[in-house]
DNA sequence: CTGCTACTTTGAGCAAACGCAAAGAGAATC
DNA sequence: GATTCTCTTTGCGTTTGCTCAAAGTAGCAG
């Protein structure tokens, strides 16, 4: 096995205020992996055995309810944190996580978080606040869920995956992994219908180009202003 | 100024693990007051100057949108620590808390969160822990609201409500603090009418008994039933 | 007791979005 | 190059739940 680079996670979020000597020693136990396109890094409810850091690719965050119905918590992208269960005290994982791309990650054994955390205090409190940052987000998107509907909705997750994961071309803002209408559905609370619909609707108005598993943001400025109140505005 | 009496916290969550003397020096730097019902705690977006504990009462976590609708994010019953904006690397309050009874709270300033947290590492892994149960419950929020219809969310609600802060009666179960429609309408991302409806129905089903900013249910294993899927499950 | 305020109920019409169904288009496989 | 599979589009009927409006009711203040 070859060693591990101290640089591949040395700029990371997670590891930011660890020293060199740290950064090796946490780097000795953890293991590279590839993963292809379409395979799953861990399943919703198994024994939460390890925790990762993707280094390159995308990944989808699915949780499915009992009667199979699927909701796409978020996307990872290189440098985050997954799989972190061990921190929030739980023995399972509380959602899937699949490969969108092919993807590289880190992962070290569940067991070691809590020495780490106690060993390495910026650990602990760089994981915490990505944990922070997340219940926000998440906070943010109940709101959302509860007072939009669902041009709205759609249209403010388009703008929130263009800045994750925009990249610019000559027709706009792309995002630059496989995304089908049905993963919008799933993230916004909506159905694949409703979405192609919106699609070919804003489309037509110049806003967006998409094809198959495939969008691209035009003009950001007039989808953020369909994100915020369309009608009822008119005071 | 009368002195805190170490009883007042040992027992709970946030301070489990910690020995009389970190008890004590904890409450040293503690103010308790009292809240009237009505009264914001701390209100969102204003500078996060203090956490706290709620001892008694019952506090309701409401977030607002620019727009000025209202979000219940939660209830939060004695107990319970809350305004932790300080655990995750925030400075402002996300939301406004209000207590919907007469309430006491211990309070400390914000700056003391990371001193806490590194002279006792049992209260910041505690508190931790409460945040990433937090992040548990709103991510199966999330779920509920992509996937659910209004008739399941609010039956769910109930449900959560009554376990949270049910009190034995003759009827039923109660929700032991006033929560009107509203309120329900706000944690379930609907409108008051509708939830109006859906009580009446319920109740001419004796499903639950309701009046004036007042729940009671009757038979919640038959409000579980509806709770999950009502149509649909006849395969 | 009376009037006021806040909360609740109920009706009627309407719009948003879903479910179903079928056809079209792109990509991959053989 | 033909076939298959998956993803997407689009039409239509239906439903859910919202909006608007108005009346009913309980508690509170004077």
């Amino acid at each position: 096995m070859h060693r591990l680079d101290r640089s591949l996670i040395a700029g990371l979020p997670a590891f930011q205020g660890l020293d060199d000597s740290s950064l090796d020693a946490i780097l000795q136990s953890a293991s590279s992996l590839r993963v292809t396109k379409d395979q799953a890094i861990f399943d919703q409810d198994s024994d939460a055995h390890s925790f990762f850091v993707l280094l390159d690719g995308r990944v989808q965050v699915v949780k499915s309810t009992p009667d199979g119905q699927q909701v796409v918590v978020r996307y990872i992208v290189p440098g985050e944190l997954l799989g972190i269960a061990q921190a929030l005290g739980r023995t399972t994982y509380p959602a899937s996580a699949i490969a969108v791309v092919d993807c590289v990650v880190l992962a070290w054994p569940g067991k070691l978080w809590p020495e780490f955390a106690t060993a390495y205090p910026s650990f602990g409190m760089n994981t915490y606040r990505t944990v922070g940052s997340r219940l926000s987000d998440i906070q943010a998107q109940v709101v959302e869920m509860a007072t939009e509907q669902v041009e709205q909705r759609v249209a403010h997750c388009l703008l929130r995956l263009i800045k994750q994961s925009g990249k610019q071309t000559n027709d706009g803002i792309t995002i630059d992994f496989p995304i089908s209408r049905q993963d919008i559905a799933e993230m916004t609370g909506t159905t694949l219908h409703t979405v192609s619909r919106l699609l070919t609707g804003w489309e037509e108005k110049g806003l967006v180009k998409s094809g198959r598993q495939q969008v691209t943001v035009v003009e950001p400025s007039r989808l953020s202003v369909l994100a915020e109140g369309t009608a009822r505005d008119n005071i």
